[in-house]
DNA sequence: ATCCTAATTTAGTCTAAACTAAATTTTTTA
DNA sequence: TAAAAAATTTAGTTTAGACTAAATTAGGAT
């Protein structure tokens, strides 16, 4: 029977999705024990725990890894719907920047009610994309499509349309955005330097140029137009 | 040193407050266990531990109920105000009704940053009151002054406008609503019955008549223009 | 193939905050 | 003013979710 989840187990499958989303299929106990902030030992704990529920939300064997269930997918799914919602309306309704709204949207969207999701979703029109370019589930969970390329794989020389940035670090973020480099912005990449794979990155608009390290230069991603 | 309280503790200051508003200087372990919708025990414990923080949020002793102290004050203003603050808002900004928002703002108010709190008030207008006219307190957790008179208290035959309307059971609210009776109000009472203390009331806007119970009564106020 | 290291799991503890059942104190009533 | 009833407190459990320390497993380097 689906209980209500606690924030934490949501937390875990929120954590969990992200993880298998970008760095492939399964994620290790020591990933989330750092992106939890808490003891690898507690992670197996609440793991196992997860992978005997009826139905379970994880599916996991020892060593392996785990990765969601069609369960957790629509747990962590419904969680980071709210999560952006919610980025989104601080953003257009209450003035914050970019960069505030990550910490608190983490504490709001355990605190949201399905009431006031459909209403927060209503009054930004439904919309299909955070401030930080990342996708909204709609309200029957589906994720909008986008094909993207990280900034990474770009070549040189080519042109591009941002659209996503990563979304947590406040410091990035303020950067990111006084640059320019923001979703929509048109770019050029300039230039990447053998060695350490440094990127010089023209912004259209503004016609200056930013350096972006690979890093982050992974978690940036682009449409190069069709 | 003043740690983060939890929720929960949260919750026992702010129905302490309110029932120490109420009904005199003092809340009993059963009234509390009956609104926390918890054992008397659990509260028993509660309150020992409350009242050997320091500083001591409860001042208590054993048979003879508790009352907040300045920190358990304190405490219990800042969470009031949020309480207020969020029903306000969603009245405003987000098109709910009045008997909606209570039990949105029992959650949301303990996932409220400072930050949030005060881009709501001013996008409010630093308001004074809540929908229901309970009074907010402002950013220095200060009450505004109201003098009001209980509905039953009133003379019969005497005007009035009304100033606060409870706030908690949806029901109630949607009744009054209908009637017209909402903060700000002109009424006039009409009769008192004698035995049950049932109580006429004329709503002037519309000189209809509405029935409240002594009950009701109680916790209706008016202001009698000085 | 074996050893070393890093990752993971097991086992046992801790804390917050609830619970029930039993004991005690206060209040009410006869 | 004593007995009964109601309120309160004590004592002992439970659950979720963290922790540390110790044991185990997996994978890479020799």
């Amino acid at each position: 029977m689906p209980e209500e989840l606690s924030p934490n187990i949501q937390d875990y499958l929120k954590r969990i999705f992200e993880i298998t989303a970008s760095s492939g299929g399964k994620a290790t106990t020591n990933q989330l024990a750092a992106v939890l902030g808490i003891s690898p030992a507690s992670v197996t704990n609440m793991v196992q725990k997860l992978s005997k529920t009826s139905p379970p939300y994880l599916a996991y064997q020892k060593h392996q890894g785990v990765s969601l269930t069609a369960a957790g997918r629509r747990a962590a799914l419904k969680i980071i719907r709210r999560h952006r919602l919610i980025e989104h309306y601080l953003v257009k309704a209450l003035g914050y920047t970019w960069d505030e709204v990550h910490k608190e949207a983490e504490i709001l969207e355990h605190a949201m009610s399905p009431t006031l999701e459909s209403r927060i979703d209503a009054a930004l029109g439904y919309p299909d994309f955070d401030p930080h370019g990342d996708p909204i589930p709609d309200a029957d969970l589906v994720l909008p499509e986008v094909e993207q390329t990280a900034l990474s794989r770009l070549p040189v020389g080519q042109f591009a349309v941002v659209i996503r940035v990563p979304h947590e670090d406040p410091q990035v973020l303020q950067y990111l955005g006084k640059c320019g480099l923001r979703p929509g912005a048109e770019i050029k990449l300039v230039a990447r330097t053998p060695y350490d794979q440094t990127m010089r990155v023209l912004i259209l608009s503004t016609d200056e140029e930013v350096v972006i390290g690979p890093t982050l230069g992974d978690q940036i991603t682009l449409s190069t137009g069709k």
